[in-house]
Parts: C-alpha cells; structure tokens; sequence
DNA sequence: AAGTTCCCCTGTTAGC
DNA sequence: TGCTAACAGGGGAACT
C-alpha cells in the first residue's frame, strides 16, 4: 500500500515524464473521487493548465499547475497509469478499464489515468497559494518523516504525554507522516521496541532509536523502488523492498529465528519478535 | 478530550 | 467444489 516511500517513486516518475505537460481534457468518472469539487467545475478548471511541479508530503502527492494544487491521496490501491495514445485507452482489458475513475488527455497525445480498484483514493483541487502546506488538506498532517527539521525531541514531548500505543503513534500522520504499516513494524523491529509499549514509557534515546530506524528504513525502501506487497505499481514497475522485508508478514524472528505470529495493535495486522521487541518490565 | 471503532470499497482468500 | 464471510488498511467521521 502506498506509504512514504512508494508515493516518492510515484512523483519522482511523474514528474520525468509528464513535468511541463499542458492538460488537454479531463473527464471524471467517480464522483466521489474528488474532495472538494463537482465534476464539472473539475474538467473545466483543468483544461490548459501545465503539470509544473511535484512535491509530496507524506504520503500525499501534489501537484503544482499554473493557477491550482491538485493534492493527491492513493490511499490502498490508488495508482497513476501513462497511456501512450488513444488506442491504448480504447483497447484496455475490461478488467482494468472498470476502475478507471480519472482520465487526463495531455498537449503530447499521452493520457495520464487513475485507476484505483477499491475507489478510497481522493483528488482535491485549490487555487494556488504561497504556501501548499498550509492547505486544507494538510491540516492533519504532521511533518514527513524525511524533514530535516523534525527531531526526537519533538517526538519525545508529543509521546509522553498521550497514553497509546508506538504502534498507533507511528501511524498517526498527525505526528509524522509518510509511515504506514508495513514500514511501522520494520521500524519497531530494528528499534527492537514492542508495538505495544505505551508511548508514555519511553526514553528521549528511544525516540532518538526510532526516528533514526524511521529515516533510513523509508530512505532504503525509497531506493529499492518501494514495497510491492499486493498490488502497488507505477509506471510499469513494481517495487522491489519487499523482498528486504525483516518481521512484516514473515514467518520467523531473522534474528532469534522465534517463529512469528500477526496480531491486530491499532486495528492493524502486526507482526513483531516477542523476543527481539520485549515489553518494558512493569514497576 | 483523547483514544477507539466504524465506514468507505472490491478483489482475494480462508473456511465450511 | 462452491459458496459465503472474513480480510486487507488509510484516513476521517462518529462514537465513547
């Protein structure tokens, strides 16, 4: 599932092939799919607008044209396709075509398309302003992982005072963002700190541990073209971290070789060493 | 008021 | 073997 690492390939291919494109037409097809505005107002806002830049934050794309940001959510299964031409369109497999929900003609005769079978990933669409992180959008998001200025510290003070679970932590976009749940167990695993532990139990040197595993985990998985676990794709290729997996989805400890068993912590499939990852010894 | 559960979706898989 | 139910999980709304 798209997380940090994943959305960056995305961009990052996005915007070799598409950057400076003028959008010729846009046809919507699932309404739902966009945020915060009607259809029609949609297709005619796009039209003659350029693909100018790419950013992402977390686990979110955008996309800068001449007068807008359009911000983009995959969430599961959400994935940009480029189309050579028309005929391509036209001669797609029925099983593809059927979860087609957006479709961008471009100034070169590509079509750039969104097809996301379970239709939870969003589209929303805002008048250009200084600065796109301050968008509606965003408003729940917390710095990206990979941002220099965020510190341990900070995470820290958010920690110790809330009475959760790291697990849930991780994946609370509001206090950082880009980590999903596959990446949360590889970075409990290699901070060897249990899902469970309360987030009020740990060290400053703890959150120094994990913020550190946080960094190079989405950097190395950034690298290797992210994690294919079901479906995630771009531009052709699947990801390649998945065969780098540790403790997500395996069978055994690659440590302690302790056989593994998932569990559900924060309303996620979870797999930790009860070894490797002990809980804290209760006072 | 912060933390948890539910819901949106559909294809795949587990289980009877 | 064929059917149904459970499952996958990001994020936001609804609930406790």
């Amino acid at each position: 599932m798209p997380e940090g690492p994943e959305v960056e390939n995305v961009i990052r291919w996005l915007q070799k092939e598409i950057q400076n494109q003028a959008i010729r037409k846009v046809s919507i097809l699932y309404s739902k799919l966009l945020q915060n505005e009607s259809v029609e107002r949609f297709e005619t806002k796009l039209v003659g607008e350029h693909f100018r830049g790419f950013k992402r934050l977390g686990k979110y794309l955008i996309f800068e044209l001449d007068h807008y940001d359009l911000i983009g959510h995959l969430r599961m299964e959400g994935k940009f396709l480029l189309l050579p031409d028309e005929n391509t369109l036209e001669d797609l497999d029925e099983k593809i075509a059927r979860h087609i929900h957006a479709r961008f003609w471009l100034e070169d005769g590509r079509i750039l398309v969104y097809q996301d079978v379970r239709k939870f990933g969003r589209l929303a669409l805002y008048s250009k302003i200084e600065d796109w992180w301050t968008l509606p959008s965003f408003l729940h998001v917390g710095k990206d992982v990979l941002d220099p200025t965020l510190t341990a510290q900070e995470l820290y003070q958010k920690g110790s005072r809330k009475k959760r679970n790291i697990k849930a932590f991780l994946l609370d976009q509001s206090v950082l963002a880009g980590i999903g749940n596959i990446y949360a167990d590889e970075i409990l695993f290699e901070s060897q700190i249990s899902p469970h532990t309360l987030t009020c139990d740990l060290t400053l040197a703890q959150y120094e541990h994990l913020l550190k595993a946080s960094r190079r985990i989405l950097q190395e998985a950034m690298i290797y073209g992210g994690t294919t676990i079901r479906t995630f794709s771009y531009g052709g290729h699947s990801g390649g971290y998945q065969n780098k997996l540790r403790i997500h989805d395996q069978k055994e400890c690659p440590i302690c070789h302790t056989p593994l068993k998932r569990e559900v912590v924060a309303g996620r499939g979870t797999w930790a060493c009860p070894k490797c990852q002990p809980l804290p010894i209760k006072k």
